[in-house]
DNA sequence: TGTATTTTATTTGTCGACAAGAAGTCAGCA
DNA sequence: TGCTGACTTCTTGTCGACAAATAAAATACA
């Protein structure tokens, strides 16, 4: 895809890479990417973003950059200090339980729906996005675990088709992404097949139109989940109260 | 502020009033005053958005005009296709039952929630807002209804404290001021004093802290409307697909 | 006269530059 | 030494201009 400098120390290397790029690309280009990295905590909460900076690493303008940041900015993952200063923002470990609830209430309701609604065509995308999860697990890869997991649940709210639900889902299963980088990160990447099984069950109800079943396996794989972090970070909250 | 009115012909509606304005706020005020005038229905789905006149009505550069409109697409009220044109977004009339789906559960996890978490401080706000709602139907000012109907359900759900629920139900509410502003303008601007009482309990429920009871008298609130705007556009749907 | 192709026109996407705001710096003074 | 205030610096916010992309218009051609 792309051979972007890692470096964050650069003088000379803008000038080698990529001046050719389509016209309406490079924001498309930039948010993606630095959601990305935002995401995997690459640029871990409180890293400061600099617009000249990106500006240089891309190769382009500052306006842009500009406008992938406002971007960024719409979805909560950048705080902007007027005048001042953008940051990558924080999680909130203090209301934590906030996201929990509205996760939680999400994977029921878009599992319920996907039962509900779902086409014949929905189907095979769903169980390709619960091979790659599956596969991710077998080789103990935790990153690929956390984003092939957000990327079966979005399939599945996708088979729903509220828009509406579909975008909180989104946003929330983003936000997961860093929340669960910190957990499996922690835990020393080790993950259970339970949750390959789990998922074998939900999309066996989608596809059987189980509502009622959909809605009950979708809580219970979300509490469970939850549940586990939950006593993770209450065993390490006053370590990582700092994050 | 200041208003120095100096030319008063200009070639457009709106002349230029200010010259002076804060260095961040041009944004702010952009984007507020096009989001008003969206959900009012001034600028009525299918109206065409120009960034140079845009610019020239408010007397800034494009740039801060363009943040402004990220920021709407962002939240979907307006629809920008590639190097071409931008135009305030449709209503999806044909999938508006995934719009109600959205409101009712909002409706009730953010009532809910407000009986679970609400402080002392937050119920004059509601109050105040209850206040003015009564008092918009009292006139039957239906814009004036809309407005304070969706700021009153907006601070419920601030006082339950959920941020994800809170973003998503204030998109809805967004929303809906456009689909009830067709709906009110159809039907002569009358409008029932039931709402009125039906907030009235709610507001009793949140503050006893009866989780169940506002729960039970959110959704028949919600439904009720919902099924008051669906009888309404099922009669009209053959003359307003047009819209 | 109808269709394909070139030309024009309009709107957006991007650029480089400048000015405003705010934090840090450092001299001057009690 | 500690404090105040001007200065410096660094980042952002805004501007005017240009180039690319596309639709509309005009022209050429059968």
């Amino acid at each position: 895809m792309d051979e972007s400098n890692k470096d964050p120390v650069m003088d000379d290397v803008v000038s080698t890479s990529v001046p050719e790029r389509k016209r309406g690309s490079g924001v498309k280009m930039v948010y993606e990417l630095l959601r990305d990295e935002i995401l995997d905590l690459v640029l871990p909460p409180g890293s400061p973003i600099d617009e000249v900076q990106l500006a240089e690493r891309f190769g382009m303008s500052r306006t842009p950059i500009r406008e992938a940041l406002v971007r960024l900015a719409g979805e909560g993952l950048i705080d902007t200090l007027p005048n001042r200063s953008t940051m990558v923002s924080n999680i909130d470990f203090l209301n934590l339980h906030t996201f929990f609830d509205a996760l939680v209430l999400m994977y029921r309701v878009t599992t319920r729906l996907a039962a509900q609604y779902h086409r014949a065509e929905d189907l095979p995308v769903i169980r390709a996005h619960q091979a790659r999860f599956a596969a991710a697990v077998e080789a103990q890869d935790a990153l690929a675990m956390i984003a092939t997991n957000a990327a079966l649940h979005s399939a599945i709210a996708e088979a729903g088709r509220n828009p509406y639900f579909i975008s909180l889902f989104n946003r929330l299963l983003s936000e997961g992404r860093r929340i669960l980088r910190l957990y499996y990160q922690s835990y020393g990447d080790r993950l259970p097949q339970q949750f390959v099984d789990e998922h074998e069950d939900m999309i066996a109800a989608i596809e059987a139109r189980d509502i009622e079943a959909a809605d009950r396996l979708a809580k219970e794989h979300a509490e469970q989940i939850v549940r586990q972090i939950q006593t993770f970070f209450s065993r390490n909250e006053r370590l990582d109260m700092k994050l």
